[in-house]
DNA sequence: CGCGGTTTTGAGAATCCTCAAAACCAGTGG
DNA sequence: CCACTGGTTTTGAGGATTCTCAAAACCGCG
């Protein structure tokens, strides 16, 4: 296995002053909710490159949230084919199922060094009785996973293998964009094809090929191991996506 | 459209005789908790075979608990490409992507008469001020529904067509078991060929024929328009799938 | 320079798809 | 009771997509 966790639980961003919090994706908290967060945040934890955070099977008595990073939720077979689930990006809240019941259920791997906030599974049903509002955003948060696992079901299930790949560019690139990530101008996705691959139920070589396709239309140039989108809209519009909406969503 | 949700709104079941709550499956609940849910609770749906429960793109402003029967959720592609996320049984709460997130982002239809426990959204800030327990068993559910999806994902993205079908069965025949739902001795499952091939993402014509390697097999019987589950296990040896655990689970 | 990981290409084979039609079956109306 | 109808299942055949196998090209890194 490539690494486990291993990672310094500095605190270099006090709750008070994240990063994430001002953009004007996520909605605004009342103070004492925010102060509610800081003391239920434990610490940081860096993950490397490559390093698997969580674990399939086991129990984990943390949840996370992605300050920064990229990373992946997954699956296996006993074979070793692999599914990948979702991508995890900044803000969003792992670890949930392990925490809430009982045994992880899939595995999560950086993608790029990940910074995440680290939570206790013990204060969970504090956070429940004591900030009604935070446990609506738990759920909000689980509910917003479980959408995006339907369009990538969808995507697998009906989509030819461009559609899929257009898909897929496309709705990681308006995630993306939404976190305010695209700082350098063509915005670059840190995957490679054997992600997509593994995301889109495709082979290696066909993955690659389909992509090659993009490329030649110019939607996407694939450079230094990595994906850079050049025209989303046309890749949004070939998939047939509606894109994400614009509502606003809680930061846990 | 096959037709709208007509349905009575009688109150055949008070939740203090819920038929569900006592199965083994469920945890038990406090009766304080039960005196909430029976005032949340603001009557009974009953949806005819083949109709529409929620559609995508609406704003619900309802939540419900399914007492009988069984359904389905799906989204559609623009062109009419179907595909079916997962199925509907008794104890699943539906409708809570809408209420918590704004818009349906899919639909639900009924497979076959379907009765419903129906809640009102307005009701649910209350719900999370008053009961942070049931608050989280809501997340719970949520939780639930996503590691659900998550296999289906997995099965759909990497599994053969075989596995895929073997899966499915064993899937929904261990769902229904847990509930109860066996009193036939070979228990039926009531879909079609082409619901089968709508959720493995399969054209109608290589279902078919899938189906009937099982069939040959003895695994399954394709009777009155259902199907017969012969052999369960060998069904989910076959699949390379490891059940549905034990864990008992909430209901509201 | 050599190495491991990644991308690219070619070729033949397996899986899965579409088209088309027949068989089957329950329900409906004559 | 029978013919008709619409929905579902079944089968065949040819074609498109996607897969596996294999090897080469590429590329950053020690």
């Amino acid at each position: 296995m490539a690494g486990q966790n291993e990672g310094s639980s500095t605190r270099r961003y006090p709750c008070e002053k994240c990063p994430l919090r001002p953009l004007p994706l996520f909605r605004e908290f009342e103070s004492q909710e925010l102060a509610f967060i800081s003391t239920f945040k434990k610490g940081e934890l860096a993950v490397d490159k490559g390093a698997t955070v969580l674990v399939e099977g086991s129990h984990s008595a943390h949840l996370y949230t992605v300050l920064s990073g990229w990373g992946f939720r997954y699956k296996l077979l006993d074979d070793g084919r692999r599914q990948i689930l979702n991508y995890v990006m900044p803000g969003d809240l792992i670890g949930l199922q392990g925490t809430v019941m009982g045994e992880m259920q899939h595995s999560i791997e950086a993608l790029s060094p990940l910074l995440l906030c680290v939570f206790e599974r013990e204060q969970l049903p504090e956070l429940y009785r004591k900030h009604p509002g935070l446990a609506f955003d738990i759920t909000w948060l689980a509910a917003r996973e479980e959408r995006m696992l339907d369009e990538n079901l969808l995507s697998v299930g009906r989509r030819s293998a461009l559609e899929r790949a257009s898909y897929l560019i496309a709705f990681i690139f308006a995630r993306a964009t939404g976190l305010g990530l695209n700082d350098s101008k063509p915005m670059q996705i840190p995957i490679t094809q054997q992600h997509i691959a593994d995301t889109l139920g495709l082979s290696l070589v066909h993955t690659n090929k389909t992509l090659r396709k993009l490329s030649s239309r110019g939607l996407i140039v694939w450079r230094d191991g990595g994906c850079e989108v050049m025209d989303p809209e046309a890749l949004q519009k070939l998939s047939g996506w509606s894109g994400l909406g614009d509502t606003r969503r809680p930061l846990v």
